[in-house]
DNA sequence: AAGCTATGAATGAAGG
DNA sequence: CCTTCATTCATAGCTT
Protein backbone atom coordinates (compact mmCIF):
# COMPACT_ATOMS: atom_id res chain seq x y z
CA UNK A 1 0.00 0.00 0.00
CA UNK A 2 1.00 3.26 -0.69
CA UNK A 3 -0.62 6.39 1.56
CA UNK A 4 0.02 9.85 0.29
CA UNK A 5 -0.08 11.44 3.23
CA UNK A 6 -0.89 14.79 2.65
CA UNK A 7 -0.39 15.61 6.68
CA UNK A 8 -3.09 18.15 7.55
CA UNK A 9 -2.53 17.34 10.74
CA UNK A 10 -1.92 20.06 13.58
CA UNK A 11 -4.05 22.30 11.67
CA UNK A 12 -8.18 23.16 12.05
CA UNK A 13 -10.00 20.94 10.31
CA UNK A 14 -12.62 22.24 8.34
CA UNK A 15 -13.37 19.82 5.57
CA UNK A 16 -13.02 16.32 4.95
CA UNK A 17 -11.37 15.81 1.29
CA UNK A 18 -10.98 12.75 -0.42
CA UNK A 19 -8.62 12.63 -3.05
CA UNK A 20 -9.68 10.15 -5.99
CA UNK A 21 -6.34 8.04 -4.85
CA UNK A 22 -7.94 7.85 -1.23
CA UNK A 23 -10.95 6.63 -2.28
CA UNK A 24 -9.55 4.04 -4.55
CA UNK A 25 -7.43 2.57 -1.76
CA UNK A 26 -10.97 2.49 0.31
CA UNK A 27 -12.61 0.75 -2.47
CA UNK A 28 -9.97 -2.02 -2.24
CA UNK A 29 -10.15 -2.45 1.12
CA UNK A 30 -13.39 -2.97 1.25
CA UNK A 31 -13.22 -5.42 -1.83
CA UNK A 32 -10.28 -7.48 -0.39
CA UNK A 33 -12.33 -7.69 2.68
CA UNK A 34 -14.88 -9.03 0.87
CA UNK A 35 -13.32 -11.26 -1.50
CA UNK A 36 -11.64 -12.91 1.65
CA UNK A 37 -14.97 -13.29 3.43
CA UNK A 38 -16.17 -14.60 0.52
CA UNK A 39 -13.48 -17.22 0.24
CA UNK A 40 -13.25 -18.00 4.09
CA UNK A 41 -17.49 -18.48 3.66
CA UNK A 42 -17.16 -20.90 1.11
CA UNK A 43 -14.24 -22.59 2.23
CA UNK A 44 -15.62 -22.80 5.81
CA UNK A 45 -18.89 -24.16 4.01
CA UNK A 46 -17.23 -27.12 2.16
CA UNK A 47 -15.40 -28.24 5.14
CA UNK A 48 -18.45 -28.64 7.31
CA UNK A 49 -20.29 -30.66 4.80
CA UNK A 50 -17.40 -32.90 5.50
CA UNK A 51 -16.84 -32.84 9.16
CA UNK A 52 -20.91 -33.06 9.45
CA UNK A 53 -20.97 -31.73 12.63
CA UNK A 54 -17.84 -30.40 13.66
CA UNK A 55 -19.36 -28.82 17.08
CA UNK A 56 -19.37 -25.32 15.81
CA UNK A 57 -22.46 -24.58 16.35
CA UNK A 58 -22.72 -20.96 17.49
CA UNK A 59 -18.79 -21.21 18.24
CA UNK A 60 -18.66 -17.39 16.06
CA UNK A 61 -18.30 -15.82 19.17
CA UNK A 62 -15.07 -17.24 20.31
CA UNK A 63 -11.95 -15.21 19.76
CA UNK A 64 -9.15 -13.94 21.67
CA UNK A 65 -7.04 -11.57 19.62
CA UNK A 66 -4.05 -9.70 21.43
CA UNK A 67 -3.29 -7.03 19.04
CA UNK A 68 -3.45 -4.20 21.69
CA UNK A 69 -3.17 -4.46 25.36
CA UNK A 70 -6.33 -2.31 25.98
CA UNK A 71 -9.04 -5.28 26.57
CA UNK A 72 -10.47 -3.97 29.23
CA UNK A 73 -7.73 -2.82 31.54
CA UNK A 74 -6.08 0.08 30.62
CA UNK A 75 -7.68 2.71 31.85
CA UNK A 76 -10.70 4.04 34.13
CA UNK A 77 -8.69 2.37 37.21
CA UNK A 78 -11.79 0.26 37.80
CA UNK A 79 -10.70 -3.00 36.81
CA UNK A 80 -13.60 -5.63 36.31
CA UNK A 81 -12.81 -8.73 36.95
CA UNK A 82 -16.34 -10.29 36.34
CA UNK A 83 -17.39 -10.17 33.32
CA UNK A 84 -19.77 -8.01 31.59
CA UNK A 85 -23.21 -7.23 31.60
CA UNK A 86 -23.59 -5.80 28.66
CA UNK A 87 -25.21 -6.83 25.51
CA UNK A 88 -22.06 -6.48 22.20
CA UNK A 89 -23.75 -7.31 19.51
CA UNK A 90 -21.36 -9.84 17.24
CA UNK A 91 -20.78 -8.87 14.05
CA UNK A 92 -23.59 -10.95 12.21
CA UNK A 93 -25.94 -10.15 14.62
CA UNK A 94 -24.64 -6.56 13.49
CA UNK A 95 -25.02 -6.69 9.93
CA UNK A 96 -28.75 -8.21 9.89
CA UNK A 97 -29.63 -5.79 12.28
CA UNK A 98 -28.90 -2.80 10.08
CA UNK A 99 -29.85 -5.19 6.85
CA UNK A 100 -33.63 -4.76 8.84
CA UNK A 101 -33.52 -1.43 9.83
CA UNK A 102 -32.45 -0.63 6.21
CA UNK A 103 -35.39 -2.43 5.59
CA UNK A 104 -37.63 0.25 6.99
CA UNK A 105 -38.88 -1.53 10.06
CA UNK A 106 -39.13 1.18 11.99
CA UNK A 107 -41.28 -0.20 15.01
CA UNK A 108 -41.18 -3.71 14.76
CA UNK A 109 -43.70 -5.55 16.79
CA UNK A 110 -43.42 -7.42 19.76
CA UNK A 111 -44.08 -10.15 17.62
CA UNK A 112 -41.83 -9.04 15.21
CA UNK A 113 -39.30 -8.89 17.99
CA UNK A 114 -39.36 -11.88 18.73
CA UNK A 115 -38.69 -13.23 15.70
CA UNK A 116 -35.81 -11.42 15.14
CA UNK A 117 -34.64 -12.62 18.49
CA UNK A 118 -34.65 -16.13 17.47
CA UNK A 119 -32.88 -15.68 14.56
CA UNK A 120 -30.05 -13.80 16.05
CA UNK A 121 -29.76 -16.20 18.54
CA UNK A 122 -28.69 -18.29 16.10
CA UNK A 123 -25.53 -16.19 15.72
CA UNK A 124 -24.84 -15.39 19.62
CA UNK A 125 -26.56 -14.82 23.09
CA UNK A 126 -29.24 -12.29 22.54
CA UNK A 127 -32.62 -11.27 24.11
CA UNK A 128 -35.60 -9.46 23.03
CA UNK A 129 -34.80 -6.56 25.01
CA UNK A 130 -31.11 -6.10 23.37
CA UNK A 131 -33.28 -5.92 20.08
CA UNK A 132 -35.67 -3.86 20.42
CA UNK A 133 -33.11 -1.56 22.39
CA UNK A 134 -30.96 -1.78 19.16
CA UNK A 135 -33.64 -0.77 17.54
CA UNK A 136 -34.68 2.13 19.69
CA UNK A 137 -31.54 3.63 19.92
CA UNK A 138 -30.69 3.17 16.17
CA UNK A 139 -33.40 4.93 15.26
CA UNK A 140 -32.51 8.14 18.16
CA UNK A 141 -28.94 7.70 16.95
CA UNK A 142 -29.69 8.26 13.43
CA UNK A 143 -31.81 11.46 13.79
CA UNK A 144 -29.57 12.84 16.04
CA UNK A 145 -26.77 12.02 13.12
CA UNK A 146 -29.01 14.59 10.92
CA UNK A 147 -28.59 17.30 12.90
CA UNK A 148 -24.72 17.91 12.83
CA UNK A 149 -24.50 17.39 9.05
CA UNK A 150 -25.81 20.93 7.21
CA UNK A 151 -22.45 23.02 7.35
CA UNK A 152 -20.63 21.36 4.64
CA UNK A 153 -21.44 19.97 1.65
CA UNK A 154 -25.58 19.16 0.44
CA UNK A 155 -26.02 16.31 -1.32
CA UNK A 156 -29.63 16.01 -2.46
CA UNK A 157 -31.34 14.16 0.45
CA UNK A 158 -31.42 14.62 4.37
CA UNK A 159 -32.10 17.97 5.00
CA UNK A 160 -34.40 18.11 8.13
CA UNK A 161 -35.35 20.46 10.06
CA UNK A 162 -36.34 19.38 13.45
CA UNK A 163 -38.04 21.70 16.30
CA UNK A 164 -37.23 22.17 19.83
CA UNK A 165 -39.19 23.22 22.42
CA UNK B 1 -22.47 0.83 -0.73
CA UNK B 2 -22.04 3.73 -2.67
CA UNK B 3 -19.77 3.17 -5.25
CA UNK B 4 -18.41 6.69 -6.26
CA UNK B 5 -19.25 7.71 -9.92
CA UNK B 6 -16.63 7.24 -11.83
CA UNK B 7 -15.36 10.64 -14.07
CA UNK B 8 -17.96 12.91 -15.37
CA UNK B 9 -17.22 14.15 -18.40
CA UNK B 10 -13.42 14.61 -18.04
CA UNK B 11 -13.52 18.19 -18.18
CA UNK B 12 -13.70 19.73 -14.89
CA UNK B 13 -12.22 18.87 -11.87
CA UNK B 14 -14.09 18.24 -8.96
CA UNK B 15 -12.67 16.98 -5.62
CA UNK B 16 -15.17 14.59 -3.69
CA UNK B 17 -15.77 15.60 -0.49
CA UNK B 18 -17.28 13.45 2.60
CA UNK B 19 -19.16 14.40 5.72
CA UNK B 20 -17.90 12.96 8.38
CA UNK B 21 -20.90 10.67 8.53
CA UNK B 22 -19.99 9.22 5.37
CA UNK B 23 -16.53 8.66 6.56
CA UNK B 24 -17.97 6.74 9.73
CA UNK B 25 -20.30 4.79 7.21
CA UNK B 26 -17.28 3.57 5.70
CA UNK B 27 -15.60 2.99 8.66
CA UNK B 28 -18.44 0.44 9.45
CA UNK B 29 -18.26 -1.62 6.89
CA UNK B 30 -14.77 -2.09 7.22
CA UNK B 31 -15.55 -2.66 10.51
CA UNK B 32 -17.60 -5.32 9.85
CA UNK B 33 -15.84 -6.84 7.28
CA UNK B 34 -12.59 -7.27 9.35
CA UNK B 35 -14.49 -8.35 12.24
CA UNK B 36 -16.11 -11.06 9.92
CA UNK B 37 -13.03 -11.97 8.22
CA UNK B 38 -10.75 -12.76 12.07
CA UNK B 39 -13.77 -14.43 13.49
CA UNK B 40 -13.73 -17.00 10.31
CA UNK B 41 -10.46 -17.17 10.52
CA UNK B 42 -10.44 -17.99 13.99
CA UNK B 43 -13.04 -20.43 13.47
CA UNK B 44 -11.56 -21.62 10.80
CA UNK B 45 -8.19 -22.04 12.55
CA UNK B 46 -9.84 -24.09 15.75
CA UNK B 47 -11.39 -26.78 13.08
CA UNK B 48 -8.28 -27.36 11.39
CA UNK B 49 -6.53 -27.36 14.67
CA UNK B 50 -9.28 -29.55 16.09
CA UNK B 51 -6.83 -32.72 15.69
CA UNK B 52 -4.56 -31.17 17.50
CA UNK B 53 -6.06 -30.80 20.84
CA UNK B 54 -7.22 -27.43 19.84
CA UNK B 55 -10.16 -27.12 23.51
CA UNK B 56 -7.61 -24.36 24.76
CA UNK B 57 -10.63 -22.36 25.65
CA UNK B 58 -12.66 -24.52 26.92
CA UNK B 59 -14.47 -21.47 28.89
CA UNK B 60 -18.18 -21.29 27.37
CA UNK B 61 -18.81 -17.87 28.21
CA UNK B 62 -16.43 -16.19 26.21
CA UNK B 63 -18.07 -13.09 25.09
CA UNK B 64 -17.03 -11.16 22.37
CA UNK B 65 -15.92 -7.52 23.05
CA UNK B 66 -14.14 -4.58 21.11
CA UNK B 67 -14.43 -5.36 17.63
CA UNK B 68 -13.50 -2.11 16.97
CA UNK B 69 -10.79 -2.73 14.69
CA UNK B 70 -11.33 -0.72 11.80
CA UNK B 71 -8.14 -0.27 9.49
CA UNK B 72 -6.86 -4.02 10.51
CA UNK B 73 -6.87 -5.50 7.64
CA UNK B 74 -4.03 -8.68 7.65
CA UNK B 75 -0.66 -7.01 7.90
CA UNK B 76 -1.96 -4.71 5.28
CA UNK B 77 -1.54 -1.35 7.65
CA UNK B 78 -2.15 1.88 7.03
CA UNK B 79 -5.26 2.72 5.91
CA UNK B 80 -6.32 5.49 8.06
CA UNK B 81 -8.06 7.62 4.55
CA UNK B 82 -8.20 11.00 6.68
CA UNK B 83 -7.38 10.00 10.08
CA UNK B 84 -10.44 11.07 12.17
CA UNK B 85 -9.45 14.47 14.08
CA UNK B 86 -11.49 14.39 17.16
CA UNK B 87 -12.45 17.84 18.63
CA UNK B 88 -10.36 20.05 20.34
CA UNK B 89 -11.46 22.56 22.89
CA UNK B 90 -10.10 25.74 22.22
CA UNK B 91 -8.99 27.20 25.57
CA UNK B 92 -11.40 29.61 25.30
CA UNK B 93 -13.98 27.14 24.32
CA UNK B 94 -13.03 25.07 27.63
CA UNK B 95 -13.35 27.96 29.31
CA UNK B 96 -16.93 29.26 28.68
CA UNK B 97 -18.16 25.22 28.96
CA UNK B 98 -16.61 24.82 32.58
CA UNK B 99 -18.33 28.16 33.13
CA UNK B 100 -21.57 26.86 32.26
CA UNK B 101 -21.11 23.67 33.65
CA UNK B 102 -20.33 25.38 36.93
CA UNK B 103 -23.55 27.41 36.55
CA UNK B 104 -25.72 23.92 36.79
CA UNK B 105 -27.17 23.56 34.01
CA UNK B 106 -27.09 19.75 34.39
CA UNK B 107 -28.93 19.08 31.00
CA UNK B 108 -28.54 21.56 28.66
CA UNK B 109 -31.44 20.76 26.48
CA UNK B 110 -31.10 20.55 22.84
CA UNK B 111 -31.90 24.59 22.18
CA UNK B 112 -29.12 24.79 24.57
CA UNK B 113 -26.90 23.17 23.15
CA UNK B 114 -27.59 24.65 19.95
CA UNK B 115 -27.21 28.75 21.54
CA UNK B 116 -24.36 26.81 23.55
CA UNK B 117 -22.90 25.84 19.81
CA UNK B 118 -23.59 28.84 18.05
CA UNK B 119 -21.40 30.85 20.41
CA UNK B 120 -18.60 28.81 20.70
CA UNK B 121 -18.62 28.36 16.93
CA UNK B 122 -17.16 31.93 17.52
CA UNK B 123 -14.08 30.80 19.11
CA UNK B 124 -13.27 27.86 16.62
CA UNK B 125 -14.76 25.04 14.49
CA UNK B 126 -17.39 23.19 16.61
CA UNK B 127 -20.41 21.07 16.69
CA UNK B 128 -23.27 20.39 18.92
CA UNK B 129 -22.75 16.96 18.86
CA UNK B 130 -19.08 17.94 20.73
CA UNK B 131 -21.09 20.11 22.66
CA UNK B 132 -23.34 17.18 23.65
CA UNK B 133 -20.65 14.78 24.14
CA UNK B 134 -18.54 17.59 26.48
CA UNK B 135 -21.64 17.84 29.02
CA UNK B 136 -22.16 14.14 28.95
CA UNK B 137 -18.35 13.26 29.81
CA UNK B 138 -18.02 16.21 31.69
CA UNK B 139 -21.23 15.41 33.90
CA UNK B 140 -19.95 11.62 34.43
CA UNK B 141 -16.22 12.08 34.84
CA UNK B 142 -17.54 14.56 38.02
CA UNK B 143 -19.73 11.92 39.30
CA UNK B 144 -17.42 9.05 39.13
CA UNK B 145 -14.49 11.41 40.63
CA UNK B 146 -17.08 11.40 43.62
CA UNK B 147 -17.57 8.30 44.11
CA UNK B 148 -14.26 6.58 44.05
CA UNK B 149 -12.26 7.29 47.19
CA UNK B 150 -12.45 10.22 49.21
CA UNK B 151 -9.46 9.65 50.39
CA UNK B 152 -7.55 12.83 48.26
CA UNK B 153 -8.97 16.05 47.22
CA UNK B 154 -8.82 16.37 43.42
CA UNK B 155 -9.36 19.70 41.93
CA UNK B 156 -11.05 19.53 38.89
CA UNK B 157 -10.47 23.07 37.44
CA UNK B 158 -7.07 23.24 36.36
CA UNK B 159 -8.21 21.76 33.36
CA UNK B 160 -8.45 25.00 31.24
CA UNK B 161 -4.81 25.58 32.10
CA UNK B 162 -4.08 23.63 28.98
CA UNK B 163 -3.11 25.44 25.88
CA UNK B 164 -4.20 24.24 22.34
CA UNK B 165 -4.05 25.62 18.84
C1' DA C 1 10.11 4.99 21.82
C1' DA C 2 6.94 3.11 24.96
C1' DG C 3 3.44 3.69 28.37
C1' DC C 4 0.11 6.42 30.92
C1' DT C 5 -3.47 9.85 31.47
C1' DA C 6 -7.06 12.63 30.05
C1' DT C 7 -10.82 12.98 27.27
C1' DG C 8 -13.75 12.91 22.93
C1' DA C 9 -16.86 9.70 21.04
C1' DA C 10 -19.85 5.43 20.56
C1' DT C 11 -23.44 2.70 22.36
C1' DG C 12 -26.31 -0.48 25.31
C1' DA C 13 -29.62 0.18 28.76
C1' DA C 14 -32.93 2.72 31.78
C1' DG C 15 -36.25 6.22 32.84
C1' DG C 16 -39.99 9.26 31.81
C1' DC D 1 -40.54 7.79 21.40
C1' DC D 2 -37.14 10.93 23.66
C1' DT D 3 -33.68 11.92 27.00
C1' DT D 4 -30.14 10.52 30.17
C1' DC D 5 -26.77 7.54 32.34
C1' DA D 6 -22.99 4.22 32.55
C1' DT D 7 -19.48 1.89 30.42
C1' DT D 8 -16.22 1.35 27.12
C1' DC D 9 -13.40 2.33 22.97
C1' DA D 10 -9.85 5.12 20.80
C1' DT D 11 -6.68 8.69 20.64
C1' DA D 12 -3.93 13.11 21.56
C1' DG D 13 -0.58 14.67 24.41
C1' DC D 14 2.37 14.24 28.28
C1' DT D 15 5.64 11.51 31.10
C1' DT D 16 9.37 8.41 31.68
Amino acid sequence: MEPPPPDEGGEMMFVKVMTDEQIEILRKQISVYAAICEQLVDLHKSMTDLAAGGGVGGGLSNHHHHHHLYCDASSGGAHKISGRQRWNPTPKQLQILEQMFDQGIGTPSKQKIKEITLELCQHGQISETNVYNWFQNRRARSKRKQQQVGVMNKDESDVESQNQA
